[in-house]
DNA sequence: TAAAAACCCTGTAGCCACTAAAGAGTCAAG
DNA sequence: CTTGACTCTTTAGTGGCTACAGGGTTTTTA
């Protein structure tokens, strides 16, 4: 199968895949007379595995990893039980931080219902205060979740 | 008061500054004979506004839009609370994205507890299956949240 | 059979909010 | 007068794609 037929099969964009190929996820393949990249059912195997690590926020590195152990079937498996189990806390960590932002946000949203002039409004002033502790983005863990924001990109593009 | 002084009283690095001078959050000052950005009260302030609100997750281009009320205080402020709820949807929505991911970590990682060898690994093999609904990095919704990776970074750097 | 449409190729640039580094200039203390 | 701390501008890198531009190839349609 070609590149697009592969693309349809797994639900990832045509640029995607050759973007895992950059990137050593997905191996060189064979070419047709017209450069045409070929591709067979244990690329879709590979490329699922690698978009349902995806869909569970692994990063590419991580993903690597996993794969390593799924190209060597003798080694102990235990690694990845550690690295979901790293990945799983950082997860929970990233939960615990948006707890405490969303708190604090609903807080700073409690100094103004009304609609007064910009001027005295109680969120404005409050923002101006010198920041304290920073919970979200200037945290001291050593989780790799993102912020707030970038999550759930795919809707607005597929 | 110099770059580094700014920077010092506001907990932010040098380069962040000239960053936001760059992108228009903060103006750009006035010059020393030897060419060096000179800063007041002023600046300090409008520095801190902006270090909150990013501590508070919020894109540099709500800041913005925070910012314009400040400097037009007349302005009615409800356009303010209706960034912030928006904000808060968007970090309620991440919270409630990456529980459910949570729990499908767990799920997964409930398929190994031994140290066989990674052939027969169940967490591999679930792995290999075509990716269903992915509900992290692939949902249809509208925020705009990080996903799980890159929060807390200024303790690595800092 | 020829034209049009659909597909594929490589390479490059953009997204976000910084961070780092190169290479040069400025300034204060000893 | 030298050392070292500070500052300047410019450029490139981060992750995981996405979106072109500018071509070539294959398939479909008229």
């Amino acid at each position: 199968m070609k590149i697009g037929e592969l693309a349809r099969a797994t639900g990832t964009q045509v640029e995607t895949i050759r973007y895992y190929e950059r990137e050593g996820l997905l191996p060189e393949t064979a070419r047709t007379e017209g450069n045409y990249r070929i591709y067979g059912d244990v690329h879709v195997e590979r490329l699922s595995f690698i978009r349902h690590c995806r869909s569970l926020d692994m990063t590419i590195n991580e993903i690597r990893v996993l794969l390593r152990f799924k190209d060597a079937p003798a080694e102990n498996c235990g690694e990845v039980n550690a690295l979901l189990d790293a990945h799983i806390g950082h997860v929970a960590e990233r939960i615990r931080e948006l707890r405490q932002l969303e708190r604090q946000l609903k807080g700073l949203r409690e100094l103004c219902h009304g609609m007064q002039d910009a001027g005295h409004c109680g969120i404005l002033t409050e923002l101006a205060q010198s920041a304290r502790q920073s919970p979200a983005g200037g945290s001291r863990a050593v989780g790799h979740v993102d912020g707030s924001h970038k999550g759930s990109r795919r809707s607005r593009t597929q």
